[in-house]
DNA sequence: AAAGCTTCTGTGAACGTGCACAGTAAGGCA
DNA sequence: TGCCTTACTGTGCACGTTCACAGAAGCTTT
């Protein structure tokens, strides 16, 4: 059986395509009278309208591109992605968009987006972990409109995005040692081509000062290995830390097994702290204290961005949403 | 500036919209020299085809759509998902299929699912832990080919998977428990309407026989939190347990927070042993003895059987792939 | 030399929409 | 009465492909 097309619903319900195609997009003059008897037709054939043939002569293709820059074995080991997906998904069905998902990892990949966008298969694109210097801004051009979840470095200015206030976090965290009275502040950034590995240590450097010194810092790749190589790194070049502000959580689990094997307590010893709040944060032992993001609402800012974009917006300024500070055992 | 269209390479390559067609489609019949014209004449403009066109006329989307099953809430807690994802993306798009992701948590989006199916969007679907009886099942119907990672309860016969041998890992943890000599050894399931919560319990039934009394048998709902309760409830229900299985790396983590808060040291008191080989199994502490899925596999074979079926395939069987145990420090 | 393959090419039609346009009927107003 | 507006409807065309078909040119076979 062929699914039925619009000529059918018209047919069915005694009035042309053009009456049902109004129906169909909002057009307000449509009499009550065929309004009723075109619903019914729609729900009595079974009616749905083909994107393909409406994107043809549209030139919107009812779908949105998520962009994944992360390379393909990394990919989602940050849980924040999960939170942009299922939100993007929501909001974007509310509005009949589709959400795709592609990859971005390498050139090969890299060239198939591009191809896909410039060839108008997306009415928006998601960018997600984009590093700084990726070809991709480039080459995506003045295509459909992009929006980026957290910042893309050298970008801020020609990509609006969403994203934490990561410096703030930094800080808060910080604070909070300097508070506790802890005199030997040691940082584990993250990459130092991301926002949050560049900005967590610029929060960590504006509330310590000169007393940040390059003995007290030590770089991770996000990973909780490279957390645990960075902390037993620093205990050897500064045995006498007595705080640690890690980057991130999964990092923190790192530093916690290599402060475990080093023979301190935490907190007693040494405290750490995290970032993110994800959820090996409760279960390392001790669970730990962290700086929470708003992912929710990153992730539905950036949407909003999105959205406004593709009705039309023109210059978007980006949103920086508030951290907060959650204190658990470790610190 | 307009797109560049297939007229606009052939006139470029001076042949027809028949020859470049063909070209594209992987015909036999073009020429050498008709070739290499086209092939400069499509990076000279820049040409990119249509989807929405081509779709029209071959009535094929160039999509697969990805349906998540979960309550919005639980989204993503399970961190195979990632996996699948990122597997799924990969091998589609080898094959010029994009992927779209789509929720069916509440009867809302499953009307919008079935919706976008039925109506031609996709050419396949992939559904993702669909608990039993969903009336999704049986609402999509005759449409395009479906598959699963992981069983779907009720419809093992109807809709093709590739999964875990549940039972087996099930088995090999019990039997590890029984050869260190443990002599009271307890289970923490998942959901009793999911395939891991049902076979997991079977193949340690299996393996103790009628030791496996209901007093040693709680269940859990995959977080956390419901592996801390259960566990709880099975100290004081049977204080004397001496190993513990539990059907979820989370849930495992959960358990050890309770062994810990009553004074159960693991593992000499209790060995506790997960299921999953997930990040947390590495995190907690001890770090947990586990069950490792093959979950790139399953995924692999998943998308597989998928490709299979939309290339025409008939019936199509079950996946079935081994499990490992993975030894750490909590058994 | 005619007939029959094989290889290659061009052309018209169709896919299912939305949109611009033309057209109709009813009512208000001069 | 005639004209203008408002509310609504139908029709032709275009969107960019693929596919079936017809036909041309070069070989081989009869």
């Amino acid at each position: 059986m062929k699914r039925p097309t619009i000529h059918d619903v018209a047919a069915a319900a005694g009035v042309s395509r053009g009456t049902v195609s109004r129906l169909l997009n909002g057009d307000k003059y449509v009499s009550p009278a065929a309004r009723v008897a075109i619903e019914r037709a729609i729900s009595e054939t079974g009616y749905v309208v083909n994107r393909a043939a409406r994107s043809l002569v549209t030139q919107r293709t009812g779908s949105v591109v998520m962009v994944l820059s992360e390379p393909y074995e990394k990919l989602f080991e940050d849980p924040n992605y999960s939170t942009l997906i299922r939100v993007a998904i929501k909001m974007l069905a509310e509005r009949d968009l589709s959400l795709v998902m592609m990859l971005a990892g390498d050139a090969g990949d890299r060239e198939r987006v591009v191809r896909y966008v410039r060839g108008g298969h997306a009415d928006g694109v998601l960018l997600v972990s984009t590093h700084a210097g990726d070809p991709l801004v480039e080459a995506l051009g003045s295509g459909p409109p992009a929006v980026s979840c957290g910042a893309v470095i050298g970008q801020e200015s020609v990509i609006p995005y969403a994203a934490a206030d990561e410096r703030l976090g930094a800080r808060q965290m910080t604070e909070y040692f300097v508070a506790q009275g802890r005199r030997r502040i040691a940082m584990i950034t993250g990459p130092m081509d991301t926002p949050g590995g560049i900005q967590r240590l610029e929060g960590f450097a504006e509330v310590l000062g000169r007393k940040a010194t390059s003995k007290l810092i030590a770089h991770g790749d996000w990973t909780q290995a490279s957390g645990e190589r960075a902390m037993a790194d620093l205990l050897e070049r500064t045995p006498d830390i007595d705080a640690v502000f890690v980057a991130s959580d999964l990092m923190a689990a790192g530093a916690l097994a290599a402060l475990r094997a080093a023979g301190r307590s935490v907190p007693e010893d040494v405290a750490v702290g995290g970032f993110d709040d994800s959820s090996v944060a409760v279960s390392t032992h001790p669970p730990l204290t962290t700086i929470r993001q708003p992912l929710t609402e990153m992730a539905q800012e950036t949407i909003r961005l999105l959205l406004a974009l593709i009705d039309g917006a023109g210059q978007l300024e980006p949103v920086i949403l508030p951290t907060e500070l959650v204190i658990r055992e470790s610190a």
